[in-house]
DNA sequence: CATCCATGGTGTACGTTGTACACGACGATA
DNA sequence: TATCGTCGTGTACAACGTACACCATGGATG
């Protein structure tokens, strides 16, 4: 007689939480979300996936933590913030540490490039990097907004380089493609019919090169190096006139 | 005696079609998801929406013409490659053109700089471009990764600004806030509580001067001057040693 | 000791999204 | 007149974010 709903014992009625759990806490929701983003190709998360690897059964439980999907993405960005540093030093050495430990981050959380352009810096982490990275800039007689210019000119090209990566590591996750023959296979029949037509040499000529997906250059360090030299054209306006602009 | 089901004469069952809307169309379709795309802040759209504006009533008519959500995205995407144009002349004449002339676009059209980075650029305008792009790089001895490394130097820049420009419009419009002092006066807690934590001083320097949101500089087309800058290095390696890479 | 209430996790449910599928209307063709 | 390809529609479903009511528990309070 198997046990039913009336007979059965309290041992079967009340099967206490299986492996007793530690409770959830914000730290422990925002980590599992950077977990699932990174190892999502895309690097998008879902609330129900969050709260299974939480072991918590409904989404519903992380509401208690984060407010909204925005506000953990908030969060998550501001962690990522809080993992990038700047060197101490004078202002280009300290601007290339930013930008190379940025992009570090950025290797590490590719989801961040994207994330952290879509919303205000104003977390606890990254307000403190912002003001570690406008600090060698305070001595150098520049006005607030070229101040806050030179940091963004050095992050620019890191979140560039972050989207980038991401829609490269999605194509490949979407096409099921590991190594460059098959995804250069699976490119053959859209780029055949370009050779085929015969227009376009110049693209064309650049798609038979072997050697065009090697990585550079221009590889993201030496942009960087390119944005370092023409800050210190602002820095030190020796060369030109002080007062000139930009075009526009 | 009002008109049933059963009495009621043809010209009250058979409304024919309200306004003889003119057929459908890849081009119709496209086009109402670019006008749609533009005119919302988060440059985002929906099947539902767009069927809307063409006068549809289910959002499934757009499939007959656009496979996917995605599929119309590749084809907003490569409208809008069409609108940039690389003018004639030397390299650097003709880098410059085609970020000037994509940074118009991008100004037009915010979400390009989302959708574009997040696909490879396989559509008939984008080759055409890009074919463009290459053409003035093609006599002067650089390998096929570096020139496309030069075309993608000068577009990374473009991307990055119209992702902030869309952020930016983002928040205005969740914000519902529309002059600066508005948008000033809604940061103004978090700033608040920033200065009087008393950590931080080059922050909080920053926010104290009121000629922190003036445009720049850097603006784009300075950043746009460095790059070519940086270029020219690549292309006349007459300074430095001829095999130098980056530093990494 | 009985009661209350704050805290934390659950279950159900709703609106919105992309889109699969079957159907109906209609002009061209046989 | 019968058939068929083209075009648009209506219904339906799964997955998403999340609002709301509910229950379990454990310490504070009468």
């Amino acid at each position: 007689m198997p046990p039913t709903a009336e007979n059965r014992p309290v041992w079967f009625t009340d099967p206490q939480p299986p492996p007793a759990t530690e409770p959830l806490s914000r730290e422990r929701v925002v980590a599992a979300a950077i977990a699932l983003a990174d190892a999502d190709a895309r690097g998008e998360i879902t609330m129900r996936a969050v709260a299974a690897r939480l072991g918590s059964s409904t989404p519903m439980s992380l509401y208690r933590y984060v407010g909204s999907k925005d506000g953990l993405a908030d969060l998550m960005v501001d962690e990522v913030y809080g993992e990038i540093a700047v060197p101490p030093g004078a202002w280009r050495d300290a601007l290339r540490g930013l930008g190379l430990s940025a992009w570090e981050a950025v290797q590490r959380h590719p989801w961040f490039a994207r994330l952290a352009f879509s919303r205000p810096p104003l977390g606890p982490h990254a307000i403190a990097l912002y003001d570690a990275a406008l600090a060698p800039l305070d001595g150098l007689d520049l006005d607030a907004a070229t101040r806050m210019g030179c940091v963004n000119a050095v992050l620019g090209p890191v979140m560039g380089a972050g989207l980038a990566m991401l829609e490269e590591r999605a194509m490949r996750a979407k096409s099921g493609l590991a190594t460059e023959e098959d995804l250069a296979e699976a490119a053959r029949p859209y780029i055949e019919r370009i050779v085929a037509d015969g227009k376009h040499p110049h693209f064309i000529r650049w798609v038979s090169d072997p050697g065009r997906l090697l990585p550079g250059p221009p590889t993201f360090e030496q942009t960087l190096e390119w944005v370092l030299d023409g800050l210190a054209g602002l820095v030190t306006p020796a060369a030109g006139t002080p007062g000139e602009g930009a075009a526009r």
